[in-house]
DNA sequence: AAAAAAATCAAACGTTTGTTCCTAAAATTT
DNA sequence: AAATTTTAGGAACAAACGTTTGATTTTTTT
């Protein structure tokens, strides 16, 4: 039976304040020290109950091989996408931005810097970067980055009588209508700087 | 004279990727392999030349002591203040989130939750979070969090004839007046998840 | 082609490290 | 109070590690 002694705590929360002050783990003796410890052992035990708890990733038998559960997604921001260029391609990767996981969490992901009005009823304005989930259908309603003449577009979709409709969110543009349309991601977060 | 071979950015990306996957960082030995480079030697003067152009951090004598630099700002999302409570106590942080610092920089930045539609015409809408960097001043047409009746309010800052006039961005609200006002934040981004 | 400089390697040294095994103390149960 | 379980410590081992030194190969310059 495991107690939850205030010991085991400590060690996390030393661990914790140690990778984010050094940015690399601490080993099991400066763990020793840094909580009042007087054996390796004890620390050893701690470490791979923090593991089990699924507080911490330990490997074995490595250095310092102890890490935080990840909290961020690292996302590249595309660029504008030449014609006739495949868009994910790593030439057109501007940036990486580091999301918080807790915030847009899923695989696939990718930014896009809005351009234009289309979207501004819904609150996406120019110099605002979307977070797009990579995917190549959508549902009715839908906000989606569609590819028209090799560039990307976002709008909200809709399907009716066998035709997609790309919808602005702007009172003075008009649908557009399409038999057919590349979609290439759903539109699930933003972000902005001011 | 340094030259820049391909093999030590071949390392350096070696790193990253190996960071970005195990969570800590490669062995001397390991980055050998995964590069195919025969001496350990080799590897340990392309670690500190990455260190001297700044690309890595790397403490010395310690075992897998290489950090990349970081990328990341965590801020508390600061939750509902109940009357009379400090507003930036530890209690009243519901979550942290991890902020790409290239996009959100500087010290002393929180989140809050928006509510009401008071900011709707700049694209504030109920739900999102800002980000808030913590300052007790703001200038003409800065977009500021206040303190109004003990609760945090968001509104667009202006100072004339001694009063401080509190603007939505909403045209069917009125500007609110004061006298004087307790600003406890300036918003400098915003996040929202669709 | 020779000389100089830079890059890479091989081998070894002394630490630091994770881990194990067993003992000792403390807390809990009987 | 004795027995049992839990928690912590001591000591040691073998492996992995960062680092140093000096030789060797490759590249560049003369």
């Amino acid at each position: 039976m495991r107690a939850l002694t205030g010991k085991i705590d400590e060690v996390f929360e030393f661990v914790q304040k140690y990778i984010k002050e050094n940015g690399y783990a601490p080993s099991v003796r400066e763990i020793c020290r840094g909580c009042e410890i007087k054996s390796t052992a004890t620390v050893f035990t701690y470490l791979n109950e923090l593991a089990d708890r699924g507080l911490i990733n330990k490997a074995n038998l490595k250095n310092r091989a102890v890490s935080l559960k990840q909290n961020v997604t690292t996302v590249p921001l595309v660029g504008i996408v030449a014609a006739g260029q495949p868009i994910f391609a790593t030439e057109n990767y501007e940036d990486f931005y580091s999301l918080p996981s807790n915030f847009f969490s899923g695989e696939d992901l990718y930014m896009l810097n809005v351009h234009g009005d289309s979207m501004i009823k819904i609150g996406m304005y120019e110099g605002d970067k979307i977070i797009v989930k990579k995917q190549e259908t959508a549902d009715n309603g839908d906000i989606v980055v569609a590819l028209v003449d090799d560039s990307a577009t976002v709008k909200r979709f809709f399907k009716r009588d066998g035709k997609v409709i790309l919808h602005p969110e702007n009172d003075e543009m008009a649908d557009f209508v399409f038999d057919n349309v590349k979609i290439i991601g759903k539109v699930i977060g933003l972000i902005r700087n001011i």
